[in-house]
DNA sequence: GGTCAAAATTCATATAGATGAATAGATAAC
DNA sequence: GTTATCTATTCATCTATATGAATTTTGACC
């Protein structure tokens, strides 16, 4: 009566398989972000090993920032938090020292043929076209941030015909709501540019002025890519801090 | 006959407790870099605690890179590795996929006064005079990096007296290496500007083109300050990516 | 001296169980 | 109904122990 699934690895050690488990229930939606995953004593029971090896799965995907752990509730299933880690580049701490959402505006929205950028990251064919939306978001300290968001048509169907107001501020729980694509997972990759013409009009800066380009893959928790984005600011307005040891 | 030290909280949890003093021992260099600190067996009768116990400390350490586990040698004190860590900003990643560390050539020692910046960092007075070098790197794409390293001159003393040839490539084991002074972290901030004349010409570019501005205070295992640094590179060759989960 | 094999050391994995603390839900008292 | 208390659930900490795997040390042997 082994509960294991049939890509378990029997030489891998114990609390390996169990984490890689969990992962699997997570990506395939049987535990949704935010709720509970069994307690340690169930999980104990139906793979019949020790709760120590249990708890230690569960360790190292709450290092992973998989799943967070309340005494007394449960373990549950962490929804990431994009925005905390994307905002932290640039100067988006108030006084107290927590950062704030900022609003943010959607411009258009359009169906396109992607552009080689965008296809490559959604692993879309030419003939598969996607939706493209632009949005300006105002920062607490008045810099501005110029975005271009593609996402697969095929997945957000009826995208279009949603008024741009109704758009949420912060699109992924808006994703997740509205056509269920919840993303679990992100690549980041930050170039410095000089901006063009059109951007530098967006950003109120002068053209030529340095520009931070964030280019963001963001992919379901099967690891399907769901949205490419590209954003742009003021190369001013930029300060990313790390510490190293 | 307990080996605690005394600012050991005896109300936090056994494993914290021990994961601060193998944390003190670090600091105090009684166990250095590159060192094994004693075995677990060995922390087990000195503080009289279960091995898990031992283990789920180490764990922590490990896990935040000032340890490093090898099963049959030993746990060993973690020299970090922070040219990895800085190189990955830019494009140093041959097609083997291993950074190479980039040539350096020494262009000035001289004794000055410390700018406010550099004293700030150092938690120097105006009386305290520090150190001044400038280097130039050469990337493997043949970009390269204009910095200003700033030293206390207190724990320096006979470093002007060096001929510029004689520095190593890597400054921090040289540091340790003639003066005893062991960098053990540090933090850096990353900022974009436009290139003055002076610097342009030395990386070769044009003037008012973006520059990447790195500015690093590194620490002792005790938390002084022992050197503040400052490097530009064109932010053409600038890419940093981050996962996001 | 050099080589190979056995032994000792040290971390890795796994089990079992005890006590404590935070939370949520049920029950009793008012 | 509201409040306070008790109880069950669930994770947190800690101990104790056993077996396995990687590495180093030791010692016999040639």
């Amino acid at each position: 009566m082994s509960a294991w699934k049939e890509g378990s690895d029997a030489r891998l050690p114990l609390y390996q398989r169990l984490r890689e488990e969990i992962m699997d229930r997570i990506a395939s939606g049987e535990w949704p972000p935010g709720e509970t995953i069994p307690t340690e004593a169930e999980l104990t029971r139906r793979y019949n090993i020790a709760v120590g090896t249990v708890r230690r799965a569960i360790d190292t995907l709450v290092n992973e920032g998989l799943l967070e752990r309340s005494q007394g509730r449960g373990t549950f299933v962490r929804r990431p938090d994009f925005d905390a880690s994307f905002f932290r580049f640039f100067r988006q701490v108030n006084a107290a020292g927590q950062s704030r959402v900022p609003t943010s505006r959607i411009l258009s929205a359009s169906l396109q043929t992607p552009p080689p950028a965008a296809a490559k990251a959604l692993e879309l064919t030419e003939h598969e076209s996607c939706i493209c939306l632009e949005r300006l978001r105002a920062m607490e300290d008045g810099s501005l941030l110029a975005e271009k968001i593609w996402l697969p048509a095929s997945r957000f169907s009826g995208l279009l015909e949603i008024p741009l107001e109704q758009f949420d501020n912060l699109l992924y729980p808006f994703y997740e709501a509205r056509f269920g694509q919840s993303i679990g997972s992100a690549r980041e990759t930050l170039t410095i540019d000089s901006a063009d013409a059109a951007t530098a009009d967006m950003l109120g800066i002068a053209p030529r002025d340095p520009v931070v380009v964030i280019e963001r893959t963001a992919l379901g928790y099967d690891r399907t890519p769901l949205e490419y984005r590209c954003s742009m600011g003021a190369a001013a307005t930029f300060r990313y801090q790390i510490e190293i040891s």
